[in-house]
DNA sequence: TCCAAATAGTTCAAGTTTGAACTTTCTGTC
DNA sequence: GACAGAAAGTTCAAACTTGAACTATTTGGA
């Protein structure tokens, strides 16, 4: 194996920009959609992210490490984060009668109402702040970089529902 | 006025499976850099933005609330890390003596090692996960969307340091 | 000049996230 | 079938963030 060079590649100055914009975005987009949906929904950010992921799944229902993984968390935030919904009675827990270990999270009737409450207000802030200001190939290109920066963050993909059809 | 329609505007399978990728990228992404940057450094992500900022600056200071606008942070939030990086003397405040109500966050010879220290192992990683997988032309694709995107979300651009020049 | 409103920053309590340690159940191998 | 190790969740304390309330200055009119 031959030893890292003591200097990294440092970024060019364009690479330097492009990423500084890149911070910003990261730091800025998740912390607006997280202020609308807890002014008008009272759910942060992850919990619509959790309870929206149930609301698609066919049979509302997900064993908790596939939820995590489905929603890039660490199974110790979800479990505190679905302990929190479920005393709100937006999910609760189930055993999983096929392996003792695991639970599923279950959407009630109460969490899908509040997904299809809140989701109009997220959508259209997401449409506003990142769909509509980008034309279709914009778009596409923003995937494709997307895609080629998650095969790196997350080279077995295992974050990718497969219920998902491109 | 006219009012909005009852129902937002959906989005297609093809934008929504752009924004779930790119939700997967605004989580894991910091999540990773962070990781590194705590376990090689000592510092958060925010911590060490702030902490290059100050390095980056001719005079290596800055008001606390033009700090806030450019790591995209509440002053609130820059008020405690600002405090915690004083205790561990990587930076100090000191009265802006233009304005009686203003600090300004100067950057310790301490404050520019750890950014020397912490720097390398941090922009590896940032090429590994963005800038490499991405050529030239993808990756100035990418810095034109996230302009569009801060156009939004930041539309008096107040965040873009001055002292860049493109 | 004086005062209302705006700006800069701090603080505090409440809520969230993190990582490490722990329990329970499962799996593969001998 | 027994056991080591992996996997699924939970819990706890420490750390971090948030928003609201607060103090202290400054600014812009009347």
């Amino acid at each position: 194996m031959t030893p890292d060079s003591q200097e990294p590649r440092w970024l060019t100055a364009e690479q330097r920009l492009a990423w500084l914009d890149m911070v910003r975005v990261l730091t800025r987009l998740p912390a607006t959609l997280g202020a609308q949906l807890e002014r008008d929904a009272g759910l942060t950010f992850f919990e619509y992210h959790v309870l929206s992921m149930l609301s698609e799944i066919p049979g509302h229902a997900l064993r908790l490490s596939r939820l995590a993984q489905l929603t890039s968390s660490s199974l110790s935030r979800l479990s505190n984060v679905v302990k929190r919904l479920e005393a709100r009675d937006l999910l609760r827990r189930e055993p999983d009668p096929a392996d003792g270990r695991a639970s599923r999270a279950v959407l009630t009737a109460a969490g899908m109402a509040a997904v299809e409450q809140a989701a109009p207000g997220h959508v259209t802030l997401v449409r506003e702040l990142v769909v509509d200001p980008l034309d279709a190939v914009q778009l596409d290109q923003l995937h494709a970089a997307h895609e080629r920066i998650l095969d790196r963050l997350d080279p077995a993909s295992s974050t990718r529902p497969e219920w998902l059809e491109t």
